[in-house]
DNA sequence: ATGGCGTTATTTTAACGA
């Protein structure tokens, strides 16, 4: 089976080129982050025409998450367990109502529990954002514990746009993110703790090169310069981060007009 | 120090993104 993630930044301006990626590399199930639409406006017909089943959540123009499968596609979760809204509020419990935003969604395709994701951006370190960004991920991984606590041979893949780069090797110049957000140290350590919880990170596993980015701005030429950022990643359960036998970055769909600013990471999975 | 580009919306500027 080959699994794929891709932050699209907008499904609606994006959809022929998904589905001809999805055709040239024969993708069967197609995580899709940033769809940027509510579910009355995604692009359902476009998916299904092509044979896919879609499952999707979003609630604004902004964020919005999706699962396109020709496998299969059930028991679909819009939210995880104890997912935070954002809360605007100076402290974490200043504000008594906080906005859930669509950011996750769960979906069994093929037998395996895919979730995709998009991690909140932060901002800026002052910012709510940052806080509820490390809240985010921190209930993430409480969440994504349980789902192996209850089952070690669980296949679970939580893939997406996790807006961390945990390398100071994976972005074109760490000295251009002195106080920025993405590299901080309680968002790596965030990260990280998914490998604490039992994950494995596939996409380094099989692609460890430094310098291997999954992102390039829209702005100054930095995909011609390669100015890029390696921050969508693949969190694996154990049982199915044993079937993954290849991972590829595609690079070609950076290229050309009508690209989106990521581009998507393909894994393949053994029978 | 700023904005650079792309997308969206109760659009003609603002919000958001990394």
């Amino acid at each position: 089976m080959r699994l794929a993630t891709w932050n699209v930044n907008s499904v609606r301006a994006r959809a022929d080129r998904v589905v001809a990626f999805l055709e040239r590399t024969g993708t069967d199930v197609l995580a899709i982050q940033e769809t940027k639409c509510r579910d009355d406006q995604f692009p359902y017909l476009t998916f299904e025409a092509a044979g896919y089943d879609v499952a999707h959540v979003g609630f604004s123009q902004w964020n919005g998450v999706a699962v396109i499968s020709r496998v299969g596609i059930d028991d679909v979760e819009a939210k995880f367990a104890g997912q935070p809204g954002f809360a605007k509020g100076t402290a974490a419990d200043d504000d008594p109502d906080p906005v859930h935003e669509a950011r996750a969604l769960g979906a069994t395709c093929g037998g395996v529990r895919v979730w995709s994701l998009y991690v909140p951006n932060g901002r800026a370190v002052d910012d709510p954002h940052y806080r509820y960004k490390l809240a985010w991920l921190e209930a993430l991984r409480t969440a994504s514990a349980g789902w192996l606590a209850d089952d070690p041979t669980a296949q679970v893949a939580m893939v997406g746009d996790w807006n961390v780069i945990p390398l100071d090797t994976d972005v074109y110049d760490i000295a251009d993110f002195a106080g920025a957000t993405h590299v901080t140290p309680p968002e790596r350590e965030a990260f990280e703790a998914f490998g604490g919880a039992g994950f494995r990170e596939v996409s380094r596993e099989h692609l460890p090169a430094e310098r291997t980015y999954t992102y390039w701005d829209y702005k100054q030429l930095a995909f011609p310069k390669n100015k890029g950022m390696r921050i969508d990643f693949t969190w694996a359960s154990p049982a199915l981060a044993d079937r993954v036998t290849a991972v590829a970055i595609d690079r070609e769909e950076r290229k050309g007009k009508g690209a989106s600013d990521h581009v998507p990471v393909i894994l393949d999975l053994a029978d």
